[in-house]
DNA sequence: ACCTATTCATAATT
DNA sequence: TAATTATGAATAGGT
């Protein structure tokens, strides 16, 4: 609405600018007292220069506005409440820093870091936990890794039992291969068929004989036997301390 | 700017009261908006519809705005510090009940408990830092006893020289002793003193001929001789894992 | 500040 | 409630 249409951004020319600011202000507060007495609305309007000057415009004034919309965003405002509530929430804080601060300084006791002020006593008492601990870690540990196993063994296992299955099928097929052959051959020495020799039968070497065995990846324990029983709690029982 | 002029005033017609309040809102925030970007102004709008909905634009932060009108006017912004502060013991605790949490779920973690969601690399690690803590709980208090060893052989052997001085003197004064009975009963048998006989000599079995040991409550280690080098951090090293 | 060509906002209407 | 459009208002660029 002027004699060209501008782009909406940051006019560079200070002049320019700073005449466009004078004239958008104003239509800005016109607009703005028109709404709230057309539309019976509270309405307010801020606006600061780019050099700092303040321009405002408020139906009511600018304090109700601004209280009415603290209030609207849930913000209190009463400043008895406010004090105690700073209060409180400073109390919370020291609150929790003196627990952190327990805390850090008992994990830092766990974890062996600070424990020059401690009695005999303590340190035992700390030993304890410590191996108490480690064994908790420890058997969690075994107990995955001894499910895997299993779970791998399982697989193994059946993969193996599809093997022989296949293996028996491949034997038959093959027999019945050979027998096949030897009718044809028969025949070929009747003189049925000509120029015919009898390809080398598919050889099946024991795929079965070798039985399935998994180790675990993370220990050197020794082999273990597919379908194997639970060993996940006693696994490494002996290296448990 | 319609199909005819207006007079700016209350519109009575309801429902064209909204339809208006409506347009004229949007047509106020936008412009509120173009004012902000073409001449690098701070604006804020706040407009309350009759119904009492809020509608609001702020090129920053109404926050701020807010804030910076405040300044600007030199108002109460007492009520606003409260809030603030409120707001930053508030964030202060909810930061630091985090890291409570965080700690809390660590030191759960690193005593054993909650460890079931864990995968082995996790407990390996965890397995690492236990048995680390383990073997500086175990220095420590291993150098603690062996500290308290070495004292009390310090002591053992001081107490066991004083004795040995002891038992010179007893033996001296013994002698010393023995020798006046003597010339006592000489007298005696000359006639100078009558009714009187020799009590036994006051006797000192070899006193200084046991050896001073100590030996530590806490292990079954063996014995120590008195004075002997200091073991604290080779004391239990076989035993260190 | 004022002017005015032009664009924009919007009142009335559908 | 959402388009459409005629109209007046706002304003960009120039003086």
């Amino acid at each position: 609405m002027g004699r060209g249409k501008i782009v909406i951004r940051r006019i560079d020319n200070s002049a320019s600018r700073q005449v466009t600011f004078s004239k958008r202000r104003n239509g800005l507060l016109k607009k703005a007292k028109e709404l709230a007495i057309l539309c019976d609305a509270e309405v307010g309007v801020v606006v600061f220069s780019s050099t700092g000057r303040l321009y405002e415009y408020a139906s009511s004034s600018m304090r109700s506005v601004i209280d009415r919309y603290c209030k609207a965003k849930g913000e209190q405002h009463q400043e008895k409440d406010k004090a105690s509530e700073v209060k409180f929430w400073q109390k919370e804080a020291t609150n929790l820093r003196q627990q952190l601060q327990n805390l850090q300084e008992n994990h830092r006791k766990l974890i062996g870091e600070e424990i020059s002020g401690l009695s005999v006593n303590d340190l035992q008492n700390l030993e304890s936990q410590l191996e108490k601990s480690l064994r908790g870690v420890r058997m969690k540990k075994e107990q995955i890794l001894s499910e895997e196993i299993e779970e791998l063994n399982r697989k193994g296992y059946l993969i193996h039992q599809e093997n022989e299955e296949l293996y028996k099928k491949v034997n038959l097929i093959n027999q019945e291969n050979l027998e096949l052959y030897k009718k044809v051959y028969e025949r070929y020495q009747n003189g049925v068929i000509s120029n015919y020799t009898i390809p080398c039968s598919i050889s099946i070497h024991e795929a079965s004989s070798i039985p399935f065995h998994i180790k675990s990846c993370e220990q050197s324990s020794s082999v273990r036997q597919a379908n194997a029983p639970k060993l996940g709690l006693v696994l490494y029982g002996s290296k448990m301390d």
